[in-house]
DNA sequence: TCAAAAGTGTTATCCTTACACCCATGT
DNA sequence: ACATGGGTGTAAGGATAACACTTTTGA
């Protein structure tokens, strides 16, 4: 094994790639998580808006992501934050796609827009449950958990119940903790379980990659799929958002600017896929010291009127990690 | 604002780019926490291991950095995690640095091996708070915020006190929270406190960018410069791992296969840079069940032989997030 | 007057923090 | 015997989880 000289610098046999940008845009429409798409392709696919980066237009990828979003869709952005950088997009080349050299930034942003108002109705928002409909688990399990995936999975698990991987995990404690029931399911564990369905060859992407189960047109179809690696990318920004919400206060940046407390628990609720329990949610949000009341009131909720509270923006330098905590379920 | 057709794709002026991967290796040295550095530049920079990803050699960014670290260190990387990708190195280039156009990604790796012991002699660590010695508060507030970074910081503050930036945050509150004494203080914002620093010109790496401020001779250097961007992947890796280790259980990445309870805590003073509670730590390691004993006893520790433990390797199944609390100082 | 949603009170339990003390070895 | 570090018991305080009930509006 041999060292190089102490000023060597790797620079050798530097190959030239391409940098893509992809934006998972979030927004809350009343009880729902939206994700903005850009349109879809030839295939009816969705596809996140992105653009490669170009350092001479741009300083730094953020400043190319805002710009390539202001073009694609016109929604204005608050909080933007970088997920991970894909060096490999699946492990095979799509038909289309000729150069297969793209390394793939992912961001997660956030929107205050409600796209059920539809101020700006050309911005065309979906659900983001549509694309991984096993991580809503606010009522009851998803029926697609116990009806396609769990089947499907179980004679995954059966061709080599016992090996474990990396780290030390055999296929069923994976399936078991990712996709059971008890108190080891984590909703922040969204990108586990997309990336498990990916190796089990059950979603349309490892079709794609050529990576198929033969179990995959058994099972149907899991979720909508979206181009190249877009719902990965989506993976990614809801476990992320599901666990930065927990100890950083991001979730008014997808809040208008009075609300009750109600929205903000089933705002919460919408992220995390779970119901929260009513009074320790209120209770937390209230010791906590994150918002405070606007003095108006609602009476638009259907019943006695709500009072209305706004984000207090002191946190942020009174407390190191302000989040709000969703241990509780309901 | 226009909006392409729902089948477009930004494919177009793909702009080709390099993608430069490089590894903050972390390893434990008895009290110290140690970085692995490939080598040094002509100006006597530390480098960190690094080269370039080529597609063509390896599948993925961690299979090229892998190969990386083995040319260039030779030493066994466990646990391997994605920081983040920078796509701008510093505002400008450096002077022997022709072309400006790569895009660093920056890994976290971890290692069991003992720098002190010397098994691989040949790799040459260095104590990671020679680089950020500000970082290190175990035995007192160090020095050199006292001595040199407040009294510089307190001049930048004096010359814009009161606009908030894009977080609604002061110059006076940013000051007050990275490198203040009260509860604020966060072990997890060491990236924070190194951009501060980029940011008010007190940093050698800003000098090279063009951005110094005349306050940076006054001072005195803030810790060893590193090459290139390093010394910022380097703090990122401290912020992340800091972070990391309080709700999973990678500081065993670092340990020998058994070890003794205050050996561990000795590793989570050293990474978090603070002094921790002996009691409350023992009890938390003991209650959370991430440890069993070895039945072994080592007798070189001065005193009473200490009992030594190993991982329990099955709380990954049993818990989602069994990491070490170090909310307790001593 | 009743449905619907807002908003509150109280207690058991567990975890965190903090205190001070005992134990087993080498020198 | 004593210095040195290993190892424990217990109680106060606070946060969390769980229980059900009252209040105010619109229809």
């Amino acid at each position: 094994m041999t060292r190089p000289p102490p000023d060597a610098r790797p620079r050798a046999g530097a190959i030239p790639l391409e940098v893509n940008l992809t934006a998972a845009i979030v927004a809350i429409a009343g009880d729902d998580p939206m994700i903005l798409v850009a349109g879809a392709d030839a295939a009816g696919q969705a596809i996140l808006p992105s653009g490669p980066f170009d350092p001479l237009a741009h300083r730094t990828f953020e400043m190319g992501l805002r710009a390539w979003v202001r073009e694609q869709a016109d929604v204005p952005l608050g909080y933007v934050e970088q997920l991970y950088t894909f060096g490999d997009r699946g492990r095979q080349a799509q038909a289309d796609d000729r150069d297969p050299h793209v390394v793939s930034v992912g961001y997660l942003a956030l929107s205050h827009l409600d796209p059920a108002q539809g101020g700006l109705d050309s911005a065309p928002f979906r659900r983001w449950y549509a694309f991984l409909p096993w991580e809503d688990r606010r009522d009851s399990k998803p029926a697609v958990i116990e009806g396609k995936i769990l089947p499907a999975l179980a004679k995954w698990t059966a061709r080599d119940p016992g090996t474990p991987n990396a780290y030390g995990l055999t296929r069923t404690e994976r399936v078991r903790m990712l996709f059971g029931d008890d108190q080891r399911y984590s909703d922040e564990a969204a990108l586990d379980r997309y990336q498990l369905l990916y190796e089990a060859g059950l979603v349309e992407e490892a079709r794609r990659d050529g990576r198929a189960s033969p179990l995959i047109d058994e099972a149907g179809p899991l979720g909508e799929p979206m181009r190249n690696d877009h719902r990965r990318i989506l993976a990614t920004a809801m476990a992320r958002l599901r666990a930065k919400m927990k100890y950083r206060p991001v979730i008014f940046e997808m809040m208008p600017p009075a609300f009750t407390l109600t929205a903000l628990q089933r705002t919460a609720e919408a992220i995390s896929g779970r119901r929260l329990h009513k009074q320790n949610f209120r209770r937390f949000v209230e010791t906590s010291a994150v918002v405070e009341p606007t003095g108006e009131f609602s009476n638009r909720t259907g019943g006695r009127p709500a009072a209305l509270f706004r984000f207090r923006r002191e946190v942020l330098q009174e407390r190191p990690a302000p989040g709000l905590r969703v241990g509780v379920r309901g």
